[in-house]
DNA sequence: GCATCGGTAGAGCGATCACTCTCCCTCTGT
DNA sequence: ACAGAGGGAGAGTGATCGCTCTACCGATGC
């Protein structure tokens, strides 16, 4: 079996996700992963581990979300995007789990480094993935135009819908990755 | 003299922009305006109300903010983000003051409708600096784009720097503009 | 056989927080 | 001159929250 920790990692980035950082105190988390509280401060000693642990549980599975995909040409390079139209329809519409944590936790260096952490990686996936398609070539800029889309796509899913921000997003992908001659 | 009403609203945006919404109990806010406890409560009735107070004063001071420019030509479509580069230069570097609000209020449908009303005017500003420039097209996908590049741009100036942030957000405008025969 | 480890259940503590209330002061209009 | 509105100062209250602690249970290993 999975291990317990895990188990509860899991249900805690679930938590943390459908209702926020603010509203849930440890109780109610306690409550949705089905421990007893002893047990889940024995794996989480306090509640900005919980936080932490949800938020590199997360960091695990969207890392996963995003592998696979096709292996060469301009599909490579826009899956992370494609892939995160398909993460944004079946999860509930509350924005980066991320930047959420971010934003009630500005003042936190173990919490800021988790994410600063996991953005980071993000975006040198799209400098990755660009080297892949077209060796040789300095294309950090369009790397973070990609990583930039990313963002700005997650955000305006909420605000604007998800077909919307998808389409939006792939169109300007593909325009400034036209403007390199990629196509 | 400004009414005290505003003066409060000014300093309550100020306060939850720079210490977020999370650390500041409604003493240190009261604090921050100088005024007491009794009027701050007399004129804002709830710290939900202190907080829809702040976020009104945001969306006036930055539609003030984007206004003037360039009157023609594709630098009227950029100027907004020519002009948040600018905002997020001389601000804290904390994100967007209503998607933070939004992230630990996720069910307040008060506090929502502010934040929605702000962001589609914002978007709408897209649509019409777009009609005013190429009339008679209909240009809503790159209306939806510029949109979502502001805020990934605001997202992105955290997390990659403000530089990096302006450079790709603006060369994406370009390049999807140019794909309309917009130069 | 029994110690140990890791689990459940839940009462309780200390601190914080949003909000109220009382008391007093200072303008301003008539 | 004086009433009343609107301001200041700050103690008090009830609720919530993070966290600890005590007491008990069941499986596993020597």
């Amino acid at each position: 079996m999975t291990d317990i920790r895990t188990r509860i990692a899991v249900e805690l980035e679930r938590s943390f996700a459908e209702a926020g950082f603010a509203d849930q105190g440890v109780e109610a988390l306690r409550a949705e992963a089905d421990v007893s509280l002893r047990t889940l401060y024995r794996h989480f000693p306090s509640r900005e581990a919980m936080i932490i642990g949800a938020l590199e549980q997360r960091d695990r599975t969207y890392d996963a979300w995003l592998s696979g995909g096709p292996e060469d040409g301009i599909d490579h390079v826009l899956y992370p995007l494609v892939r995160l139209g398909e993460w944004l329809h079946q999860a509930a519409n509350t924005g980066c789990l991320f930047l959420n944590a971010l934003a009630q936790y500005p003042d936190n260096a173990a919490i800021e480094a988790v994410i600063k952490d996991h953005k980071a990686r993000l975006a040198r996936q799209f400098n990755r993935r660009l080297a892949h398609v077209a060796p040789g070539r300095n294309l950090d800029h369009l790397a973070a135009t990609l990583f930039l889309l990313h963002e700005g796509m997650t955000q305006a899913a909420r605000l604007q819908g998800l077909e919307t921000a998808t389409e939006a997003a792939l169109y300007a992908a593909r325009a400034a990755l036209a403007a390199e001659g990629l196509t």
